[in-house]
DNA sequence: TACTCGTGGTT
DNA sequence: TAACCAAGAGT
C-alpha cells in the first residue's frame, strides 16, 4: 500500500503557483476552445506529443467546428484528416463520439462524467479530463504525466508501474483539493509539471517547485529497481504494415487497387493479416471491384 | 492482466 | 543507434 501524505494540502499552492507562471499557452486551453476543442485535443493528445498535434488540431477545428459538423462526414474522412498522427482507430472513435453527441446529447459534450465515459474512445482518463478541463469539475485526472509526479514526489519511485492500479486512484483521490475549481487547476497543473520538469528520461528537479518535498529526491533518486517497463519494438510488426497500407489510402483520392497496397509489404501472409485488421477496425472499405477505400460508412 | 494499436522526435 | 518516450482505449 502507498504512504498517503500527511498533509496533502501542501503541495498545491506551490504547484498551482507554479502553473500560473509556467502553463503553455495552448490552444485548447484558451476559453474559445469550448468542451469540444478541449475533447477533439484530449482525443489526440492519447499517445502523441503536443508539438505533432498543434497543426491537426487547428485544421480540424476550423473544419469541423461543432460536433455535428464532424458527424455529417463519413468517417474515411475523420481517418484522412488525422494524417500521421498515429493510432488511427481514433480518428474512428472521436467520429463516433461525435454522432453519438449529435444523436443522443443535442450536440452539446456532455458535462456527466458517466456519459463522457460511455462515448467512444472516452476512457477514465478523458471521461476525467474532459469534466475538469472543460466544465471546471473535480475528478481526480491521471495521465502519464501525473502518475509519473505522484510516483516520485509521493511514493518515492522514479516511475509509476505499468498499469494504473487502485494505489494510485485512491492516493489521486486523496490528493484532490476539495473546492471544485481549485481541483480543476490542480488537475492541469499536475500534468503541466509532469510534461515540463518532472520528465521521464531527465527531470529538471531545479526547476521543480515541490522539489524539497519529494519523496524521491529525498531519497536519493533511486534508479527503477521493478520489472522492465515494456519496450515498444515496431519495425516489421502487423502495426507497421497496418500503417503503411492506410497511408496509402489516405494520400488517394479515390479508390485503390489491391496491387498498391500489395507494393507497400513483401510478405504476403502478414500484408493480408494487416489488411484484413483494418477492415475489422473499419478503417479500411473493401468494394466487391476488389478496389479499397477509406470508409464511407 | 497483458497485449495490441502508429508515428516520429530524442538520447 | 537502438531504445525510449509521448494528455490511453479496448479487449
Amino acid at each position: 500500500m502507498t504512504a498517503m501524505p500527511q498533509t496533502p494540502t501542501v503541495l498545491h499552492a506551490p504547484v498551482i503557483d507554479w502553473f500560473d507562471e509556467h502553463a503553455r499557452d495552448l490552444p485548447w486551453r484558451r476559453p474559445e476552445a469550448g468542451p469540444w476543442g478541449v475533447m477533439v485535443s484530449e482525443f489526440m493528445l492519447q499517445q502523441t506529443p503536443v508539438s505533432r498535434v498543434l497543426p491537426v488540431y487547428e485544421q480540424w477545428l476550423a473544419r469541423w467546428p461543432r460536433p455535428a459538423d464532424l458527424a455529417a462526414e463519413p468517417p474515411g474522412e475523420a481517418v484522412r484528416a488525422w494524417g500521421r498522427l498515429g493510432y488511427p482507430r481514433r480518428a474512428l472513435r472521436l467520429h463516433g463520439a461525435a454522432a453519438a453527441i449529435t444523436e443522443r446529447h443535442g450536440g452539446d459534450v456532455p458535462r456527466d462524467h458517466a456519459k463522457l465515459l460511455a462515448l467512444p474512445g472516452v476512457g477514465e482518463y478523458t471521461a476525467a479530463a474532459v469534466a475538469s478541463f472543460a466544465y471546471g469539475q473535480r475528478h481526480a485526472v491521471l495521465d502519464t504525466n501525473v502518475r509519473r509526479v505522484f510516483a516520485r514526489a509521493v511514493s518515492g519511485a522514479q516511475y509509476p508501474p505499468n498499469a494504473t492500479t487502485a494505489a494510485e486512484r485512491k492516493l489521486a483521490r486523496a490528493l484532490l483539493p476539495e473546492e471544485e475549481p481549485v481541483a480543476a487547476r490542480w488537475a492541469a497543473a499536475t500534468m503541466e509539471l509532469g510534461a515540463l520538469v518532472c520528465t521521464a528520461r531527465t527531470p529538471s528537479c531545479a526547476r521543480c517547485p515541490i522539489a524539497g518535498r519529494c519523496a524521491w529526491k529525498a531519497a536519493g533518486s533511486p534508479a527503477h529497481d521493478g520489472p522492465p517497463r515494456r519496450g515498444q519494438t515496431y519495425a516489421g510488426t502487423d502495426r507497421q504494415v497496418r500503417g503503411k497500407l492506410l497511408a496509402v489510402l489516405r494520400e488517394a483520392v479515390g479508390p485503390v487497387p489491391q496491387s498498391a497496397l500489395d507494393a507497400v509489404w513483401d510478405e504476403p501472409v502478414q500484408r493480408a493479416r494487416a489488411l484484413d485488421g483494418l477492415v475489422a477496425d473499419g478503417l479500411v472499405e473493401p468494394l466487391a471491384d476488389g478496389t479499397y477505400r477509406l470508409p464511407l460508412t
